[in-house]
RNA sequence: UGGGGCGUCGUCAAGCGGUAAGACACAGGACUUUGGUUCCUGCAUUCGGAGGUUCGAAUCCUCCCGCCCCAGCCA
């Protein structure tokens, strides 16, 4: 990890850009606010982030982080960090581990308030005891597909299970057994005895406790019998005191068995509150399928930086700082949404324009010759670091007779509106001179492959010159014999369609040039050195980062984190648009 | 077709009976040694639809329409 990240992590939740703009306002605020006025809890504040370890992170999990941390902070709680790992099938440290370091990327700290479900088994255990004896749970010997047949359908209540009235002995008995590996896994379950009739699925006797013959990552093979998400969850909660028990909003219908468990038990109550989970366009968000992408191949891992998981967001480029603000931004409903990614580059360009120092790379290197500059020599000019903030002062760059310039930056036949350099026209080179193009050499086969230039030596530093001279455009460039080479990776949206899950199989909606690998790219010298997970803008290209694990000493590698806002590519999208 | 949730600008999102915030996007313009940044300006006579209550409705009532979630021993 660089040196600017573990600052990230240092500087969390005190960002400046973020506290200016206030403590956010939302639905579930209000609820907070209106419990603090009445003293619900005492004016306490305990909310949780409870992932589950089956898989990475993703920019809607931040959302959900954002707003946990975010509310314990706005009002003086805390929030806990905890495991919900109930399920040894689908979990495993890894993903413990990857939780943890994203969370903690993105600015927020647990504190000592790190939990795991599997540390409450033994507690959880007890309760669904409790819960026999009271005559509200029993043990079902039905077949799993016996329990789905018995269940009913959306339109039709379902049966009771001929086993539904075993006595609370026999119970106790068997779920004792379950517990001790007696019985087989899939020989029986425990379930909560509450209505089969119910119009609510959830609460057609919902299934409590399962037998895994499954060493679990944390309690090893101490157990044999596994808690259900709906058992374990609001227990966890109450065990923990939270008070604002914050999810998504398809737990809407488990709210009714949340509530329920808690009342059968007599135990404390928090509060279950839901809100619509993100989507974004151009990308997907289902966990299911980012580990498809991963697993067929399609993507180079979890942090591969087109994924829209916190790692590979954080390989990508973007910046805590920046997911925060988007977080804070895109508000927080019940509703339905897909937010526009857009939002997302913009929160980005806003973080980085302020903080990444400019520097000059051509990507697609076009070679120009100035014929009235001095053959051998080279001199160094002066070039601002970043112009919206002068404290990061100012460097040399090289300059001499042969230069690279950028492929787009000449047309031999430009349409209009194309400032650039053409045959005949003078441009500004940046911090350099303005320069002339008379010639242009071409290869057999037509291509432009050679620029013949003249330069104006009274506009050093790229100043006008005495006659007033005024100029269209300002190119950047790099020198020839002082640049080094490097790789840039150029990234784009995951999929081509909005919604890669509308129609057919999302993965026919992947774009194809979503990684676009460029080896020929010149870069000032002063980018030999840049540590690794570092950002820059290359002036008119866009946000750029050192590719933290493929970027090698002396050998740096660039990833495009997003371009900048490019009115030549809306003009020139538009005139292609009506066929000029 | 049972139950639940939700419909306010292209996209998010405020609004909580007193006459439609803000952001992104988009479109103009100013400035500019980044076609960047910044700065102005424009962008919902209308809140899914239709009725009703009221001096007054996005907000209350009624009906209708549309979208989403639930039939895992997943979370």
């Amino acid at each position: 990890m660089s040196g600017e990240n573990r600052k990230g992590v240092e500087n969390a939740q005190v960002d400046p850009a973020e506290k200016d703009d206030g403590a956010s306002s939302n639905f579930i605020t209000h609820i907070v606010e209106e419990d603090l006025k009445t003293g619900k809890y005492d004016g306490r504040v305990v909310t949780r982030f409870p992932p589950e370890p089956n898989g990475y992170l993703h920019i809607g999990h931040a959302k959900s982080i954002c707003l946990n941390f975010g509310i314990a902070k706005q009002y003086q709680g805390t929030c806990h960090l905890r495991f919900d790992d109930t399920n040894p099938l689908k979990e495993s440290v890894e993903y413990v581990e990857s939780i943890k370091e994203d969370v903690r990327w993105l600015g927020f700290d647990w504190e000592d308030h790190l939990y795991y479900t599997s540390d409450y088994f033994e507690m959880l255990y007890q309760s669904a005891i409790q819960l026999i004896e009271k005559g509200k749970a029993y043990v079902d010997s039905l077949t799993p597909d016996q329990i789905r047949e018995y269940r009913g359908t959306l339109n039709e209540p379902g049966k009771e299970s001929p086993y539904r009235n075993r006595s609370v002995a026999e119970n106790l008995g068997l779920f004792e057994k379950m517990a001790n590996g007696e019985l087989g896994e899939e020989s029986c379950v425990l379930r909560a005895k509450i209505d089969m009739a119910s119009p609510n699925i959830v609460m057609r006797d919902p299934t409590l406790y399962r037998i895994r013959r499954k060493d679990h990552h944390r309690t090893g093979s101490k157990w044999c019998v596994y808690p259900m998400y709906d058992f374990a969850h609001c227990l966890s909660d109450s065990i923990e005191k939270i008070t604002h028990s914050i999810c998504t909003i398809e737990f809407v219908n488990n709210r009714e068995l949340y509530d329920w468990i808690l009342d059968a038990l007599a135990v404390y109550h928090p509060q279950q509150i839901e809100f619509a989970r993100l989507n974004l366009n151009y990308t997907i968000l289902s966990k299911r399928r980012l580990i498809q992408l991963v697993e067929e191949g399609h993507v180079n891992g979890w942090d591969d930086p087109r994924m829209p998981t916190i790692s590979g967001l954080k390989r990508r480029g973007y910046t805590p700082a920046a997911i925060r603000k988007f977080c804070d931004v895109i508000g927080v409903a019940r509703r339905d949404s897909t937010v526009d990614i857009s939002l997302l580059e913009h929160c980005l360009r806003e973080d980085l324009n302020v903080s990444a120092p400019r520097v000059m790379a051509v990507l697609n290197p076009l070679k120009l010759v100035i014929e009235n500059y001095p053959e051998d020599a080279s001199e160094m000019l002066d070039a601002v670091n970043n112009p919206e903030d002068a404290s990061m002062g100012k460097r040399e760059i090289p300059f001499s007779r042969v230069i690279y310039v950028e492929q787009d930056d000449f047309m031999e036949n430009p349409p209009k509106k194309f400032f650039r350099l053409a045959p005949g026209r003078e441009v500004r080179l940046r911090y350099a001179y303005f320069i002339r193009c008379h010639d242009v050499i071409k290869d057999e086969e037509g291509n432009v492959v050679e620029l013949r230039c003249t330069y104006d030596p009274q506009t050093r530093g790229g100043n006008s010159p005495p006659d007033g001279r005024k100029v269209k455009a300002t190119l950047h460039w790099v020198s020839e014999k002082h640049a080094i080479n490097a790789e840039v990776r150029l990234y784009d949206h995951l999929f081509n369609v909005e919604n890669p899950l509308q129609s057919g199989d999302f993965r026919q909606h992947l774009n194809p040039a979503s990684l676009v690998v460029l080896t020929n790219c010149r870069l000032e010298p002063g980018l030999l050195h840049a540590s690794p997970g570092a950002h820059f803008q290359f002036e008119r290209l866009g946000y750029f980062f050192s590719d933290p694990v493929d970027s090698l000493p002396q050998k740096p590698v660039f990833n495009r984190v997003t371009t900048l806002r490019d009115t030549w590519a809306k003009i020139k999208k538009a005139q292609g648009a009506t066929g000029g």
